[in-house]
DNA sequence: GACGTTTAGCGAATCGATTCGACACATCGG
DNA sequence: CCGATGTGTCGAATCGATTCGCTAAACGTC
């Protein structure tokens, strides 16, 4: 069922059916209907190794994703997701490879072994490894986050920064003077992830510009981490009387948190932060939060991906995005004493 | 950057490359030291493409994911994950496909393009065209959940009939006289998903077997369905006393049903159900749960698929995982009317 | 009618690896 | 000392597609 089959059976040259085709030569007419009845008879596709080879370009891109062991998050979850239906509405398929340890087998493949036309990149840190490895290979790849230097890479991210800083605003305007971020896993602040780094500074920043007390908080990414974190805030800062949270694997446990505190949302504590609009939806009340958009973040990281791979020579492209802060139930003036 | 350039400069043939690298025929010790040294100067790795097209095989397995659209739940992201890790581990790469639509570009891709050796299927329904199609093109495939006819397939799968069973025994045992289950969504039993079917025909008939009142309830796959759901429960049935659930993105929501009503777990109601460990310890108090082992489950797929791929004409093998209940702590005896 | 142009199709080279057959040379048992 | 066996290496064929260069017929134009 290769090439010469199909040739065989319509009494034609090999040529003749690749430029049927592909349609880089004129076909007559006849001679078209003729191979393409073959071909619907059959089923055939053309051999992507073969093709491959010939071509130099396997129409395949690598995704790099975090270990299993380390359970991704929704958010994560959504990248993948977007990434691979964006791919695949352009024809092109999704490698996965998961990767994080030093020098990993399987992200060595993907490179040097002309698996993939380009990368995606995940869940990247300050200084990634990863990406000098990308660049020294003359491999185009984007990342969905970016380094401590940005300016060299193309990425998609979301502006943390800016959007902690909005809701640090929105909540000193309802009159909050003391706030709380609840930031990601100490862990990831030790490796040098972006976005708690970014969020923490920016924090930090807009709670001075506004004469707030700010403190900033780790929290473990999940829901008993978020519970242990709101505990230990109610008993050492009883003071807060709203939360920011970049961290929205914890959010369940931090409404649990609330509940068992008896505590009614927004009456005495208020919450905004940065969230998929999925488990915004999901708290109680709703969430006021910037919804995370991952379905689009995906499609860029692919689209600009597709661009480098066009020109790799072009200037790179960032992305960086702010969505709007979508105000819900959450957040309300802060409670008279 | 190929293998002629590696024999130029270690002054040698290129099948000699070839034979030093796979090791199929000897090579003269100081030869393949030479042959090394270059390697390792310059990087280089085989073309996959080249590789692949000689070798017939393409070192890559394909998997078939539902698509973007119906967000995966922690369980599909379970087994995508532990099937790629379980895939890195053999040096094999795992090229992803959304599918679910009825003819899908890149499922055909992936299986008529010959880009993969052998196919692991998610989220297979009773009645699956997937399975079929696979069949008819005699590519080695593996399921994770099992079709109506399951006699001519390989495939890994949890015992739900059994589970369910084993939760509704453990709640009779306890006193309880009418047991409720939650069950997957009206759309998944619509389609045909397997796991909701066998759950309730199990459900219902422990619960004959052991004389008390069952009661089947489709919910929605996340927590507002989990909410809506209980409180539906509630309200018409309030002589429930006890909950079997197998739908756990539910079980955030009743949780919150559950604190709404001032109800205390397991005073005034005990619940048990199917669930990743993640969620059942999530849960408050812990979940009494089968936990499903995705890990081992993404595993025994990449191996039985392997051998599949290895002896195509084997008798194909099935693994129906019943893992034991953990008792933790949402079930107790049933409350004194 | 000679000559350029377009159209249709064929044959052969090519991509980068693997692998078979062949050859040269060393080693060993009888 | 000679055939049998084994070792180390090379050249060439091969996998299945794409694509360049060429041929040949058909066509129009002066």
């Amino acid at each position: 069922m290769n090439i010469g089959e199909i040739a065989r059976r319509a009494g034609v040259s090999r040529s003749t059916v690749s430029y049927a085709l592909s349609g880089r030569r004129p076909v007559g007419p006849e001679t078209r209907q003729r191979i393409q009845a073959v071909i619907d008879e059959i089923g055939y596709r053309p051999n992507a190794a073969a093709r491959a080879l010939k071509e130099g370009r396997t129409r395949t891109l690598g995704l790099v994703i975090p270990p299993a062991s380390l359970l991704l998050t929704d958010m994560q979850l959504g990248f993948v997701a977007s990434v691979v239906e964006a791919a695949a509405h352009d024809d092109l398929d999704v490698l996965l490879s998961p990767s994080g340890g030093d020098h990993d087998r399987s992200f060595e493949r993907l490179i040097s072994g002309r698996r993939v036309d380009g990368v995606i990149l995940m869940e990247i840190r300050l200084e990634d490894e990863r990406v000098t490895r990308l660049q020294q290979a003359g491999l185009p790849f984007v990342t969905i986050g970016h380094t401590a230097h940005p300016h060299g890479t193309c990425w998609v991210d979301v502006d943390y920064a800016t959007l902690v800083a909005r809701c640090v605003h929105h909540l000193a305007d309802l009159g909050h003077r003391a706030i709380a971020l609840i930031n990601r896993s100490t862990e990831l602040v030790a490796v040098g992830y972006g976005p708690a780094h970014r969020a923490q500074a920016a924090f930090g920043e807009a709670a001075d510009r506004r004469g707030v007390t700010g403190m900033n908080l780790p929290c473990a990414d999940d829901p008993a981490g978020g519970e242990e974190c709101f505990e230990q805030l109610r008993e050492r800062h009883p003071e807060i009387t709203a939360i920011v949270t970049i961290n929205e694997a914890a959010l369940p446990g931090i409404q649990r948190g609330i509940e068992r505190a008896g505590l009614t949302v927004p009456r005495d504590l208020s919450i905004a932060g940065v969230a998929a609009r999925h488990w915004a939806e999901g708290f109680r009340p709703q969430l006021t939060a910037a919804d995370v958009p991952t379905l689009e973040m995906g499609k860029h990281a692919v689209d600009l991906l597709l661009e480098r791979i066009a020109t790799p020579d072009g200037a790179p492209r960032h992305l960086l995005l702010a969505p709007p802060i979508s105000l819900r139930d959450s957040t309300g003036p802060v409670p008279a004493v």
